[in-house]
RNA sequence: GGCGAAGUAGCUCAGCUGGUUAGAGCGGUGGAAUCAUAAUCCAUAGGUCGGGGGUUCAAGUCCCUCCUUCGCUACCA
């Protein structure tokens, strides 16, 4: 394989279980990495966890327990939503391995031998929770007269010696960088304000911290850990081999994209770019931010109650349901909300009524009529040549061009006119009629029928991938067509004629209820 | 305060560089069909495209202004 193409999300902090934000970012980058797979590309597939910082170190601590043990155990949460939530990752990367460190330790010596790091003092007030420091002016007032970060968080006087990266250095060759490259950030929005963020003048930035031990050790100095965000950034390359020479390295970087959530388009537009120039190493070619999931509108948040668990929710409703509905119902880069009865209408409608029936009625007719053997055709009419066109400009032209440009929810728009077409045709030839008056017509619609829901099935492994596979193996639809470029291809007959037969169908999609508790919430 | 995004049918939203009667899905209504997961198909419902002003032969689609929501950022020190 050739045409390497390197997809990330971001590296989760698991301070906490996975929860749907998180799940969101995965599937849509699963999505994205399985299309790319079916087009023929030679895909990696990276995730993982940051598992360094303070918070880790606090968090552990209360508990009693040693935060290795706590990173273990966290990180494990994430790691099981990927293989729950069919997230075809190729790795897994931690920020506690210790070729990790190495990796950090690597570009931590890079950005010291161009000469942009240098010893200085910090002091201000710290967050702890924010892992950040604040200008006096930032503050507000909290009760009791404490000091509170803009985000509501205690701050405290903090004095320490600290590493420093010239970031200001890197002002205009970024700005430069931007100009000379437009599709590097998405979307548009994002990329104007970091753009005017970094024209705004950007400081030097602490990149060390010496209240805690919890993290990699600074190269030469041994009391300082690095900055969580340099050493998480590092993930992306550490993962594939970086410092190592390694044959993945050598072909998957720079990586195609990073998804990442809209709120820390900064650190992966600014930060790591300039790390990436003071170390030498090329960059990606886009970051990508995606908007936030909204319960009912709201924001999620622990204090309201309404963090919603993906992996309860995927038990609810299904696995590709829920994928499907995140993809369907939000259009990447913007925000989207979630409620129990969208997903019940949007996969009872899409799913299981228009698609899922539509298979289920083909399959049942071809099993019952035909003993399951597949029909021969006799010959296509203008009808039948009307309905391939629709569906092969969706499944080779429409669908493809819309992933290719992350827009998932339009892929799927257009995936599902396609079915549309084929339910209109097959009410309008109703091959059930045609048993009597004209089989031989009988059995070409049918034929037509199933290389066409063959095809929407491809197109739609990247977003249900469990329920297409399913489909295309209750098919008998050989393994080796079942990608974007060669499900066009002519495999029906050699199908049909090497005598294979359908089983008994199995409907995909069971029509979903809202659960009992939310009809009374409604 | 500055910059930016958004405000389009009951709901969720499409509408690129201005141009025939403003679109889709869901919901609602009226038909048809009965192979299928009571699923499907057809027709339809008449929305001042946030308000106002302007440019143009022609404006959701460009300009100005106002209102509302949101994001980034700054400041009041």
């Amino acid at each position: 394989m050739s045409d390497p193409f390197y997809i990330t999300t971001a590296i989760a902090y698991p301070n906490g279980k996975p929860h749907i934000g998180h799940a969101y970012e995965a599937i849509a980058t699963d999505a994205i990495a399985r299309f790319q797979r079916l087009m023929g590309r030679d895909v990696c597939f990276l995730t993982g966890t940051d598992e360094h910082g303070l918070k880790m170190d606090q968090t552990a601590r209360g508990l009693g327990i040693p935060t290795q043990q706590l990173a273990d155990e966290m990180s494990f949460y994430f790691r099981d939503m990927c293989d729950k939530l069919d997230i075809s990752i190729d790795h897994f990367s931690r920020t506690t391995s210790d070729h990790h460190h190495k990796a950090s330790q690597a570009i931590w010596k890079r950005l010291e031998a161009s000469g942009d790091l240098y010893l200085d003092r910090y002091e201000g007030w710290y967050s702890v929770r924010d892992e950040a420091y604040y200008d006096e002016a930032e503050l507000t007032e909290g009760e009791g007269g404490t000091k509170l970060s803009p985000q509501g968080t205690p701050v405290e006087w903090t004095v320490e010696e600290s590493w420093f990266f010239r970031l200001s250095k890197y002002q205009q060759p970024l700005l430069d960088f931007y100009a000379a490259h437009p599709d590097f950030m998405r979307p548009e929005s994002r990329k104007n304000e970091t753009i005017r963020f970094v024209e705004g003048g950007l400081k030097d930035l602490s990149v060390s911290r010496t209240s805690f031990d919890w993290g990699v050790k600074v190269p030469g100095s041994d009391n300082h850990v690095m900055y969580v965000w340099l050493d998480a950034l590092t993930t992306y390359i550490s993962g594939i081999g970086f410092p190592d020479d390694t044959e993945e390295w050598r072909k998957y970087w720079p990586a195609s994209v990073h998804i990442i959530g809209k709120d820390i388009v900064r650190f992966h537009t600014v930060y790591w770019p300039a790390f990436l120039m003071s170390a030498g190493i090329p960059l990606p070619k886009q970051v990508f931010g995606h908007g936030f999931l909204l319960t009912r509108g709201e924001k999620m948040s622990k204090s309201l109650g309404n963090v919603v668990d993906p992996i309860e929710l995927a038990g609810l409703f299904g696995v590709d349901a829920l994928r499907y509905f995140l993809l369907r119902d939000v259009s990447f880069g913007q925000d989207g909300s979630y409620s129990p009865e969208a997903i019940v209408t949007r996969v009872n409608a899409d799913l299981a009524n228009s698609f899922g029936n539509l298979a289920q009625r083909t399959l049942s007719l071809i099993f019952k009529n035909f003993e399951g053997c597949l029909p021969a055709i006799h010959g296509h009419t203008d009808d039948d040549n009307a309905l391939f066109d629709v569906v092969r400009e969706a499944v080779s032209v429409q669908i493809p061009a819309h992933f290719e440009d992350l827009a998932m929810s339009q892929a799927l728009e257009r995936w599902m006119h396609a079915v549309f077409a084929c339910n209109a045709y097959i009410d309008v030839q109703a091959p059930w009629a045609l048993k009597k008056t004209d089989p031989e017509r009988m059995e070409t619609v049918l034929a037509t029928l199933f290389i066409c829901i063959a095809q929407l099935a491809v197109a739609a492994l990247p977003v249900i991938p469990g329920s297409a596979r399913k489909l295309l193996d209750q098919m008998g639809v050989p393994e080796n067509v079942r990608n974007f470029g060669n499900i066009v291809s002519h495999w029906y007959s050699p199908l049909a004629e090497s005598g294979f037969r359908i089983a008994q169908p199995q409907g995909l999609f069971p029509r979903l209820e809202l659960p009992a508790e939310e009809e009374n919430a409604a």
